[in-house]
DNA sequence: TTGAAAGCGTTACCAT
DNA sequence: ATGGTAACGCTTTCAA
């Protein structure tokens, strides 16, 4: 079923029954009523590839995501999922790339041959290659994230800097000295990952203004490795008694970790970090954290996305997000005794 | 840059780089070398829409999902993220459509506008109208999850059935004799999800072949439902000792209602059911459970899709799954003393 | 208000 | 082994 049969049936050109869909040009009532008949009649659907091909855009976006190795964080579905609503909502389809460097074959793919009219970009990383590329070739594109010089570009990003340092302020107002940050996997931190640079920056910066004693951990992406880290946390320095954390994979971990050391959040241990909120509330108790908006931020990027499409000379645009610490239940003042004998290390 | 402009550079005709390139006819060694320089110089991709407009493939799988209204499982994340690698293993890209029901704006686009040459459908429900669509359209795909008849049909799935099964005999034979059955939310019951309802007949079965006294619960899909509905397990029946689960997403909150009810896991209370191996991880303890295979299942899923589209004419084929339980740490005999009295509901 | 026809960039059939 | 040329199904300019 091709237009040229609509037009057929309906007694029409098929430039008439393509201006009757598109509406690109007036078609009088009377012929527009005879071809909708038709089309409904047939159930007609112009080809997307066709179409594409005549008008150049293809109504889709491209998403590109790091591949599963690296395990995949709730945070990364929330911002998938409110994407591809949010394309949904302006009738564009998503393709998705996991690509985690700009010599992937998908994401050659996706450029190369033309799949996609735009980007968004997760997981980006100070130095990104496919941020360079992409700005290079003047490729449409939004990033979720922003690279070490974001300007002139098009991107929404989290102040994890600031984050984290509300984080140990509020750690510090509570009277907490000595502190610990766990962060994502070394190899992340390594490739240069912006959350865990930015992160990182803000609880340095913070802990030295409040002359406060730290130390700083990289945390594998699940909750074994957070067990495990809150062992060597409690190892290197048993005074500790708070941490935060840019780890939602590991947060599980974390708590058991605490817990088996017989550490009671938040009685005699204080966590808190940057997560989205919905996977906050599933610890107990629960963790009072700067919540990630990330369904918020796959919104923006959308609309930024769009819009850029849509006025190709508008000027770069950004949203940088610094979303309030919601207040749960997983820090509370400093004071308890930290309890450094080994002998509770065997409780259940 | 298009094929014409290679040709002419190379001193050759378009179909001469067409089959060069894609390798359907021999090209004699030195006119392939001869185009492979100028397209490299030139890093030429053919258009993917004049591809598929001219061979009819658009080399995209569909992969349809719920919206997000529903909120999205661990499990759901690890499926799309198996399901883009397998694909792109295959030179396929993914296309994301946040459908419901075969209605959707977004699911007739992708077929009626033939922008996918398969697609793979998640959250199959018993009775599903997008699974009728497309098998009355003959339209290649796969379904993750089956209907209540799935004959004929090209499926992976999970026996839920045996598995909850399993799940309570494994705490009958603890000494379990009131359990409960903890279901996703009553609106997918409703609605006919299979996990659901296959779930919830294989604890009413296995209850029934053990002579158990069992309740059966639905509960939202997020911590704060798990927790209330904890609470109306012990206030409908405080003697009950265990509970089995399909709900992921409640596991959070269904440890933490025990945890306030004064609930020891495993000691006083044990805890199983059907998830995702990474996420029965992160609770504490971690939990006994049959762990729902997702990657693998959309690899499967792949690896069926590709093969219809390459043999129109293969007889269905399917994967029925029924991975073992995986003893952790949540379950335990029966037998400690309930804690009926309500003082310690204010333990924090 | 409508129609004719020229692309859009490939692929694949028919020749040579 | 290679070239010419019709499709593929749409959009859009140009004419009327």
């Amino acid at each position: 079923m091709n237009i040229g049969e609509i037009a057929r049936r309906a007694g029409v050109s098929r430039s008439t029954v393509s201006y009757a869909l598109s509406g690109k040009r007036p078609v009088s009532e009377e012929t527009r009523r005879k071809i909708q008949r038709v089309v409904d009649e047939l159930g007609y659907r112009p080809s997307a590839s066709a179409r594409a091909l005549a008008n150049g855009r293809t109504s889709t976006l491209g998403l590109v995501f790091p591949p599963a190795g690296n395990h995949y964080t709730g945070m990364q579905l929330d911002f998938i999922g409110s994407v591809v609503e949010a394309a949904a909502a302006y009738d564009y389809d998503v393709l998705l790339s996991p690509s985690g460097v700009d010599s992937d074959r998908s994401f050659q793919r996706l450029l190369g041959e033309r799949r996609v009219d735009g980007a968004i970009l997760m997981e980006i990383r100070l130095e990104d290659d496919r941020v360079d590329h992409l700005s290079a070739l003047a490729f449409p594109s939004v990033a979720i994230g922003r690279t070490a010089r974001p300007e002139g570009a098009w991107w929404v990003g989290l102040d994890h800097t600031a984050l984290v340092e509300r984080c140990v302020h509020h750690l510090a107002d509570l009277g907490h000295r000595r502190i610990a940050f766990v962060n994502r996997p070394e190899q992340l931190l390594r490739t240069g990952y912006e959350s865990a640079h930015r992160g990182l920056e803000g609880f340095t910066k913070a802990a030295a203004e409040r002359g406060l004693t730290v130390r700083t951990y990289c945390c594998g992406d699940d909750a074994d490795s957070g067990q495990t880290c809150v062992e060597r946390i409690l190892h290197d320095d048993p005074a500790t008694t708070a941490l935060v954390t840019l780890n939602e994979a590991a947060l599980g971990g974390l708590y058991r970790g605490l817990a088996r050391a017989g550490r009671h959040v938040p009685r005699d241990f204080s966590v808190t970090g940057v997560v989205a909120g919905r996977w906050a509330e599933t610890v107990t108790p629960q963790l009072t954290a700067a919540d990630v908006p990330a369904a918020e931020m796959g919104r923006l990027a959308v609309d930024l996305l769009v819009e850029r499409l849509d006025h190709p000379d508008a000027p770069p645009r950004h949203h940088l997000l610094t979303p309030p610490i919601s207040l749960r239940a997983s820090t509370g003042p400093a004071g308890a005794r930290p309890d450094t004998d080994t002998g509770t290390d065997t409780a259940r």
